[in-house]
DNA sequence: CCCATTTAATTCAACCACTGAACAAATAGT
DNA sequence: ACTATTTGTTCAGTGGTTGAATTAAATGGG
């Protein structure tokens, strides 16, 4: 996919461009900032320079520049034992650039922003049915969230240097909303609509300012960002449909066309009950919301994904039996799925998400039980099944994440963008 | 999504390492000879430097190294319209360094070396039934083999820089063998056992000279390799086992622990018959060989995995209406195992490899049928389904294009290794 | 046939960014 | 106060790219 700064595979194929010479610059400054974004403390100059294999000098110099780019903020000395001049640390400026994640779903509007070193600065939602709306008409409610927190983010002295668009539905690469069933969009070209609202519109040293992705792939972010131990991981979203995104190595893998993680069309039983998708058997006709609320006899009742979920978790947590046994119903199903998925990609870890991570506590056990069953390395590397740490935010807080991420991996592109 | 770049995490690898000085012309090495490696014709100093954008100067220098370093070869101008200097047109060199591929399996060995260009230049297949004799036994005839390799090696004036042994079963990423069910291998210290046999022990360059891994895994570079075009696909092996190899932007996919690619234990029918996994309707319960050669009627036949193909091949060609059946029905397994993990990954190409290759016209139509039905994204990209251009010797030539491959890639490595 | 034109490759001074060592700054311990 | 110690900066030195000028080798027109 790209240009100078593609998603790495696992080889470090680095062929992609050439390297100039201020591309030395360029590298070093991400491979300092990167030192600061992960470290559990702020580190020195010194401390980085011994980590990289960088001279202090060179150190000092390249944080000098981020320094200047209002990336990086000096902090006091924390009072340290031994002698020797006490170090300045590092971190991560709180009052530079940040991101702002967006989100529409089908009942909800939301806005985030996000700095930095992560933090949640300023977040918005405003519970909506958005299903009778056209597109234009949601868009422009979206505006006014995105026009209140580009005030938020004034307010506190962050530059929004980009926005994401959490959508549930398929996004092509230039933001062109291909189907979002739920929503009942179908080819709406977001950017164009977006045109000519500043925050939203036009590019950033090359990167347009407004990005605009599928949720089920943010919420995953969103989750990468909250937990960053694990690197590699299954996020489910389980919604009206059934959404994966996938992590490999810290970074999202989209597929050969960007539609990856379809998780909801994969095969449970050839022979099962007829999909909308016009398969047989696939996983979303077990464990959709549709199918969980129809086997605990609440069909029908067409609720959003949040209300649905807890109502449903507390039906099971009154010991309601028939709620029950579709929960249980549903993570054997989720569990046959996810265990064809580990046994393919050898992951370790799986997520549950979205409504999902309501449901955990019913749908945890039937999911490990298919997975220790059907894993074939289960027996010497167990895979753990956990909810999701963000809630229904998740989406909206990877998305603004993934605006600030991006800055923090190529910190070149901030810096020079006045010129 | 949005557009062409990805939201990179901040763990991502190539802030791993800090850039030195000397990394410039590091990388500008991998760039330079990536070009020549990837152009369709010899290109000139001239053309690599308006492709990379770097200076004529710079490419000059670093062509000059690649040549010294018997990496690139100047081959004589092609005859060319227009006025103008004639460019002289660079190659990968034909007398560097080559890859050493290796494989065991249960009814043959193989060896072969590959040049950088990629050119087969020794093949050698050894046929005896390796399932009675010890890893030891089994691994003095390799080494044989390899003899006789490194011989051929010489007399062409090719020098082995690595070797790269495939072997069908799970390999940890020390060369550890945990298990290879059909050779009845079962933690094999591979690298231990060949120690002392100079080709096949020791490093070179901080990379060891001998890589063992998965069979199936080698064979997906195997056609990478023989096709570059596509640059994702799931490459399927079908022997006695199912393994797959999944190819991701020209890279191999691992998973996290290295274990990938058990495409034979993803459930088809979750009710479906007990497979030797301990799980129910595995796709190997399905469309492995023996459940294949069971429902054409050849049961117990016991063939290796190329004998049991042809023979199959040589049944349905005849008409046999059983083994079109039993090809039907394998086809239409492996059909539903694959569109699920098209769904999930999104891939464009699905090649057909192993035993199934040979297999691939009969079995190629329920697959696509599977595949049109199931897939989401199917009516406006459709999946393409082929047999392995390679046959069964995919593996090997794999696994020697990957020993070459990391020159290409890291080309310092080998310039610099005499110091 | 000679010379202008064109494209390829090399040479060389300039420059950018890293290196390594020396030095200044700031603290703890004696 | 003095030394040991660690941090951060300054500065000459160097590797490698840059850009322009130069040389090399072909075509084509007069």
């Amino acid at each position: 996919m790209g240009t100078v700064w593609h998603c790495q595979a696992v080889t470090s194929a680095n062929i992609a461009g050439a390297v100039r010479q201020g591309s030395l610059r360029e590298l070093n400054l991400a491979v300092v900032l990167g030192r600061i974004a992960t470290a559990d403390r702020p580190p020195s100059r010194a401390a980085i320079a011994a980590d990289t294999g960088l001279t202090r000098a060179t150190v000092s110099a390249v944080v000098d520049d981020l320094i200047a780019g209002r990336l990086v903020a000096e902090v006091d000395p924390e009072p340290r034992t031994g002698a020797g001049r006490p170090a300045r640390g590092l971190r991560l400026a709180a009052d530079g650039p940040a991101g702002l994640g967006l989100e529409i779903n089908v009942d909800y509007l939301a806005a985030c922003v996000v700095d930095l070193a992560g933090a949640v600065r300023h977040h918005e939602v405003r519970r909506a049915d958005l299903r009778p709306l056209s597109p234009t008409e949601a868009l422009a409610r979206l505006v006014e969230l995105a026009g209140r927190a580009r005030a938020a983010a004034d307010r506190l002295g962050l530059t929004l240097a980009g926005a994401t668009l959490a959508v549930p539905g398929l996004v092509d690469a230039h933001g062109l909303v291909r189907l979002a069933p739920n929503l009942g969009w179908r080819d709406v070209d977001v950017p164009a609509l977006l045109a000519g609202h500043p925050p939203l519109t036009g590019t950033v040293d090359g990167v347009p300012a407004l990005t605009v992705d599928n949720e089920a792939n943010l919420a995953a972010l969103g989750e990468l960002h909250a937990v960053p131990g694990t690197a590699s991981f299954l996020h489910v979203s389980g919604e009206i449909g059934i959404g994966a995104g996938i992590v490999l190595d810290g970074a999202l893998f989209r597929g050969a066309r960007g539609w990856s993680g379809e998780l909801g069309h994969v095969p449970v039983d050839p022979a099962g009950p007829r999909c909308r998708c016009g398969g047989r058997g696939c996983l979303e006709t077990y464990a959709g919301q549709e199918a969980i609320l129809g086997a605990a006899g609440l069909a029908g009742a067409d609720l959003p994904a949040d209300t649905a979920a807890r109502r449903l978790a507390d039906l099971a947590s009154a010991g309601d039996p028939q709620a029950r046994a579709a929960l249980h119903a549903a993570g054997t199903a989720l569990g046959v799925a996810v265990a064809g998925v580990v046994n393919l990609l050898d992951l370790d870890t799986v997520v549950l998400g979205g409504g999902y991570a309501t449901l955990a506590p019913w749908l945890r056990p039937p999911v490990a039980t298919e997975l220790t069953a059907r894993v074939l390395t289960a027996a010497w590397s167990p895979v753990s099944v956990r909810a999701a740490a963000l809630g229904p935010e998740s989406a909206v807080v990877g998305g603004a994440g993934a605006v600030v991420r991006r800055i923090v991996a190529r910190p070149s592109g901030w810096l020079g963008r006045r010129e």
